[in-house]
DNA sequence: GGATAATCGAGACGGTACGTCGCGTCTTCAT
DNA sequence: ATGAAGACGCGACGTACCGTCTCGATTATCC
């Protein structure tokens, strides 16, 4: 799914807009400046004026394509990590807690990255409301939470798990302390928490209720 | 604990400085004004200058206490809110559970508020290894984690837990979903799902081993 | 006369271009558009792409008949006055004085507008050396000059100047302080000063040497 | 006379204003980058862009001292000419009309360099109502004008003027079509014309009357 | 009559400069 | 020495126009 602030692109009429089209290539080299800046200098060094210089482009093209520099950081990481198919290839290989503590540790070595921390801090500090805001959450952290949900339902069909569920919950329950430690840095995030954080939410999956 | 960088208010010599004393006035009003900016305008309001000017204080004078705006931004927060007694009341006077849901509930709703989205923003778009930044993490986050470290024991030494348990996983068990879901928004952060949290965490932690 | 750039309307071959002709009503609105920004927001006002969208009309358009945004201006006032009648009619029915009079009361008339006043800031805005810059100044100013010329070679044919006058030092001498007012403001430019304009200079041209 | 914005040295109480006072300094440099910049590009030049990047001094100061570019270039100029001595050394020295003619070839000199055509340029595209506009005129046209009146009053005093002359008028008489030769370029402004001019001009002076 | 070609409106393009705001530092006088 | 005041160099902001280009659509001449 693309990045782009307007995809609109609804196969319908779209009356093919009058005047001369955007130029793709314009708005790729933006995005890839916007990358390697915030590779090499963070997210504070992503300004709209290093953006346009370092694409050779014009400053009015970037603010052409998106409102502000919140914006163009958003749109860079998002393209630069589609949020695909690590997790879908281990999915029908293992068992439901093989398949989560590799999700998960996949998860903890992305956010633990100078780009996810990135991330990490772009999702806190932008305007929780505006939509571009909830895509760039959705991107990184909820779709993350549904391909969980994937594999809880899978589980589900297959009997390993207890009957009346709260997936929203569990989900919660499987993902929350993950964020937690990665944005808290309180302790470690390994593979001993990743184990140790499936086990106690798996054992009260199995049996008995949550009440 | 004060919200100064530099406490160094070892009670020890200090030659009682030559010239005119700092003035607490000042800082007062210096950290007042940053919380009015704060609740008015957000994190992105709290600038030196707009600080100074609405404290009646020259610029010169916020450096002198602290070494940037996001300093002054977090002194003011601290300041704001001690983050003490609330829980240590209810503490004894209800059951593990109780305690727990009236402490979370109380933390959704301190994080719910304007100034609570100022605090999550700001600990996520610090860097993360000042020890400003880990000392606001601390305070607003951490402090609260401890509080229900305390909880757990004294049901720990009561025998309601089964011995042996991970507390750091299990309070991150519990205190995860909570910011993951004030951070996140995806889902409410209502009264049911404190309970829904409280009982799987805590069907785990009775019986059985977590392994 | 056109106020075209590009008359070159040289009746010859010129084989009746391919392709679609300019469209005159585009060039007359591009005019009329320009005519009302600079009455209404002065020569500055009159932008390239004010005047497009004013006279609904694309940029490239406005380019294919004038290269940039004075061209443009000095077109459109240039074709708003034609540099005509007015004291040609009088000409004849007067003394010498009574015309030259009435003309520079005319002129005066004409450059105390806002219009003149555009008139006047773009001829010495622009850069004198360029072939619109001295037709424009020729057809605002020096074609008023030259129809004092001949005023002035009629009275020399009645015998009522002396012979061996220097005409263009004596044009000069009745217009330029015509202009030398309009343009500093640092006097009154009303009947009286006219009267007594034209009386000190005719005073001169009667009889004796100037030298 | 400096060409500050707000001289108002009146040496009365002005309480030596709070903080930090401005640099002259970097007015200085400020001046000297214009100037540098009208000579070599002209007055499309002098952009507040490279004014402040030639001086070596932040956009903001610039603006701090002068409202907008046209207003630094003006005081540029005029600090660069100080409009003084040229004439009233020559002034006593000669007879009424060698000293017009000294000075008005000293004008066309003037006017005639390229910071001159700058100057002239600046004048007609400059708003006439502003303090700044009206000083500047004043500075390089008017007051050349008011040296010609002294010399005229002497002359009045010596008796070689009829009496009840028009001075304003005889004084645009003199500059007027200097000025228009040198805004126009429509003839020679050479020492023939100087003469021509002052010839016929004070031809009226002399004797009779001139309405 | 169908191809060809220059024009049309529209609007995005790479640029330059605008005038503003905030940074964190420095310099002044008054306390 | 510290207080407030505020100017300093700096750098980024977001906007306005520049003059050019690239679209699809239109309108004429030429084959």
């Amino acid at each position: 799914m693309p990045a782009t602030v307007k995809p609109a692109d609804a196969e319908e009429a779209r009356p093919r807009a009058r005047g001369r089209p955007r130029s793709l290539t314009s708005r790729d080299a933006i995005l890839k400046a916007a990358r390697e800046l915030m590779d090499q200098l963070g997210p504070a060094g992503v300004t709209m004026e290093a953006v346009a210089a370092r694409a050779g482009v014009g400053k009015p093209t970037v603010y052409r394509w998106w409102p502000d520099r919140h914006a163009v950081a958003m749109a860079a990481l998002m393209e630069a990590q589609p949020s695909d198919q690590p997790a879908a290839i281990a999915k029908r290989t293992r068992t439901l807690q093989a398949a989560l503590a590799q999700q998960m540790q996949d998860i903890a070595d992305t956010f633990g990255s100078p780009r996810g921390r990135s991330v990490a801090s772009m999702i806190a500090a932008s305007d929780p409301n505006t939509e571009l805001s909830k895509a760039f959450r959705n991107h990184f952290v909820l779709a993350r939470r549904e391909e969980g949900r994937g594999l809880l339902q899978e589980a589900l069909q297959r009997g390993e798990l207890r009957e009346g569920l709260d997936l929203d919950v569990t989900l919660d329950l499987l993902y929350g302390p993950l964020f937690f430690r990665l944005l808290l840095g309180h302790a470690p995030l390994d593979a001993a928490f990743v184990k140790q954080l499936l086990g106690q939410v798996l054992l009260g999956l199995r049996s008995g209720d949550g009440n």
